[in-house]
DNA sequence: TTTTAATCTACTAGTCCGATAGGATAATAG
DNA sequence: CTATTATCCTATCGGACTAGTAGATTAAAA
């Protein structure tokens, strides 16, 4: 299940990448707009402005707004950022990779199997969408 | 994140999956076997049954067995029972939907177009595999 | 009737998620 | 220079869930 930091994330992305201008959007805005807590979406927007997402400018008339092109924002980066690996066990991971405790031998684990092939597939989906993409 | 529940679950199937015979399997065997908490395991069992896709046998030589032939059970399936929703996300859901609180119009939302395209291939990956095909 | 193995209930430690509080810091306006 | 504005950052917390454990009960076979 996505957490609600990474759909709170992804929703902020998408506000900014609506807005017309490239003025700063102050939190407050984005929060009542998207119906999230302040607090909870100000350590988001944090991460992602530590992540390269977004810039940051304080005080009056001051807010968020995205550094990069929308087109060039690319969802699986977006993902793994935000929710963390986008497989589904640590084992089938590239970015996050570890080993199971209780598997012996990986090239014969059924869930191993599996999950590759789904791991791949929503790779390739994450890969192939931009901010744009899922913004309009 | 798959739950280790769902993990063992699948884990276990297969190790059925695998016996030549019919003969019922105790759940130490399969726990050592797979390196898995018995009573962890027990509980994974139990559900499995309840559920339909094994069946048990009690006192000596007793022990679980598959009721239907590995071809026949589908992933999707065992998914559902096991780790719960395939989508990522409630409002996404066919079998546990459920509408966000904070969402006003699912149509406009870019977390949830992103989600049902992930969840729609997740689907058809794991409807097309059977126990059969990860197990062999 | 003894042994075997599943069944079922209850409990627990640990972890993580979502949210909240409060003060520090930096930028702007007057 | 000062008041205001809004981000930055740390610390904390309840609740839910996960994985695992304990122990007693039931059913089947020898």
């Amino acid at each position: 299940m996505l957490s609600k930091k990474t759909k709170y994330g992804i929703k902020a992305l998408t506000f900014l990448a609506r807005q017309e201008n490239k003025m700063p959007v102050q939190i407050a805005e984005i929060a009542k707009s998207e119906h999230i807590s302040i607090k909870f979406l100000e350590s988001i927007l944090l991460l992602l402005r530590h992540s390269g997402f977004l810039g940051a400018k304080k005080g009056k008339g001051g807010g968020y707004y995205l550094i990069k092109d929308p087109k060039d924002i690319n969802m699986a980066h977006v993902y793994r950022i935000l929710e963390g690996p986008i497989a589904l066990l640590p084992c089938v991971s590239h970015n996050f990779y570890e080993k199971c405790d209780d598997c012996v031998d990986e090239a014969s684990c059924s869930v191993h199997k599996l999950m590759t092939e789904v791991r791949d597939n929503t790779l390739m989906i994450l890969e192939n969408n931009t901010l744009a993409d899922v913004s309009f």
